[in-house]
DNA sequence: AATGAATGAGTGTTCATTCAT
DNA sequence: TATGAATGAACACTCATTCAT
């Protein structure tokens, strides 16, 4: 989970309070860390702060040191997955020009982030139920940022210009149920393959040319 | 409520006890939408089996008489939804040949159906962490049917050979994450609208003609 | 304690649910016996309810069922006492005229009950911290039924016809304080002595004649 | 509270270490005030040593240089306070020779001492739960002083030869809640006019000449 | 002396489930 | 069948106190 936290910078997690000294810097990392396998293995409500800290290696109480609540550290985990989630797609546009090839890489990208990821599915699926307005905001800006790719393309003339906000909701739709599909629960497909043929459905539909 | 336990011969709740007299039944059935409405306003877990006894207008102890467990009643509705869900699709494409226009109609009364029952988006949801063989059968069941419609499409030359299982879930993905957006959370778009976007990007795909 | 509930009747003592069957009556009946002896022994923050469940017999759990919280259990005990000091003081008057002789009645009857009662000193004194509007009322009641039978020993030319509240407020704390030093810590002067001086004080005052 | 202090010197109040430094004492000062503010604000058990450390500006880990444990800066409070208070009776009385007098003179003083220093009754009342012993002499060195001074006051044929501790207590009990009532409650009537009706009370009783 | 992170015992409260009536 | 009182395991959270720096 290490690398998932670069994105913290980005999206603040309101700590209980910031840690001041190095050490605990680390402590509330490793919260973080085993909160994340924690509720990625057993859910939120089958969690415990008990489980938790035992799987940090802190004591019960440091936990409040660092996160006001149960809801508070999932809250924090999901922002912080939500951040990078997007990171991954940011990444894999960079120096693609046409829209479609875009799309492609990310769709490749988000299955075999899935794929390394399997606990960030529970998670931020779970956040429907736990926090929802993280959960919805995720799924918003998700689309917003992909309506905005093909808002893009379409100025181009590479997309057709009455494409929107359905379209990118549609897209998102096949990326994360994808996602599930070949990602998480098996890799019959490779992410390549997926990528592939969810840019040939882009650019040409299902029907028989 | 009422109308989506038409569904619920069709997949066995196994109630604890069926119930043997007329009265039994009334109750079983009050319980079950009363746990509907339960679950889908508050959650699985901040639900109480008092809450639900209490708005089925029964006592506390009734409830194990029709059902095991509260995680027993939660399987029952989903089992219930995931049927109708299916009916609802199956109903759609009654009369139609071209695939296209199939899909086009399921997505359409698949949104219709999302904004008029969203406490069922919820529920199904919640099933993977509630219910979860449930939950994955009743994606993987969708998928087999989709999967199924397509195949149809290719055989009679309508749809491209080498479309399956991937497109399949990615259809789903669609339509499910539509209904969400267009059906539950808002409704600035028509169901028929959308249907009608998404055969187009079945059709064409997004590329500039 | 048991005598204590004879007052429940005049002050609602607010339960969490009333107990429809008589063993529910019974539950909770047992539930504030053996919270008065634990508040009176322990004090509110040193008692428990697993200790008060202990006490009296019955598990954990059914606490709730008749009390909201431990505060409520409390506010049930002291408006309950203080209804039942008012009985004892409202019985001491009975029957005599003289002010004088009421006043030398009520001190008499209040410390020979509250060397009966002790942990009825702890509990209202406590209630200061854990329940000062009912503590307050307590009191401010108290002194309202002093001040009107002085004001009435006045009109009927016994007293002198300027006393009122502030007079009031000092018998009550000559009252208290001699219940505390005579009743409860130690009984080196009998309840109908002390009567008998504070009579005197009330009647001649302490000089010399 | 500053004043407060003063009487510190008089009572030992077993500091955990003596501070050795002019800033140690200064320390432990802002301690003892910040502790006075908490407890008089929330009580005891609402009140927390981190409350206290901030409200005294300075680190969590400081206060167990200066104190032993809550209940030790808590005993050093009471301990003050019941010498302040003593301090206040012992000035009132100055010069006065008449018994009635001084009583009078007690009582104004106590009741302008208490609408003064409000958070004196919560923490001495508290101080039944939480440092009984102390408590409890307080309350009898009070006691036995003014024992004293009325047999003082019957030596000199001023009072009646029979009066001693039951009257003692009398008039203890009649200051403490005058001075609840018409010191921290509500000033609606003046401490100089409480110390005329209480002296007019000893004078003569309440009875009509 | 001062700091603040770490500790862990302790407890109020919830609620699914059982069972006597 | 229906009722609702009783049960007790489970858990989030608090906070006085310790201790390494």
């Amino acid at each position: 989970m290490g690398e998932l936290r670069g994105a913290e910078a980005t999206v603040a997690s309101e700590p209980h309070r910031a840690p001041r000294t190095e050490r605990g810097r680390r402590t509330r990392r490793a919260l973080l860390d085993a909160a994340a396998i924690e509720f990625g293995e057993r859910g939120f409500h089958d969690s415990s702060i008990v489980g938790i800290t035992q799987r940090a290696g802190v004591a019960l109480g440091s936990f409040y040191t660092y996160f006001e609540s149960k809801e508070a550290i999932f809250h924090a985990l999901v922002s912080d997955m939500s951040a990078t989630v997007g990171a991954v797609g940011a990444a894999a546009v960079e120096g693609l020009d046409h829209p479609l090839d875009r799309e492609q890489a990310v769709t490749s990208a988000f299955i075999a982030f899935a794929s390394e990821h399997k606990e960030l599915y529970r998670i931020i699926d779970e956040a429907e139920f736990v926090d929802p307005t993280t959960w919805r905001a995720h799924y918003e800006t998700a689309a917003t940022r992909i309506t905005a790719r093909l808002k893009l393309g379409a100025e181009n003339n590479y997309l057709r210009a009455d494409i929107g906000e359905v379209e990118a909701w549609a897209l998102m739709g096949m990326n994360v149920f994808l996602g599930m599909r070949f990602g998480v629960w098996g890799r019959d497909v490779t992410p390549e393959e997926i990528g592939r043929r969810v840019a040939a459905l882009l650019k040409q539909g299902l029907a028989r040319e």
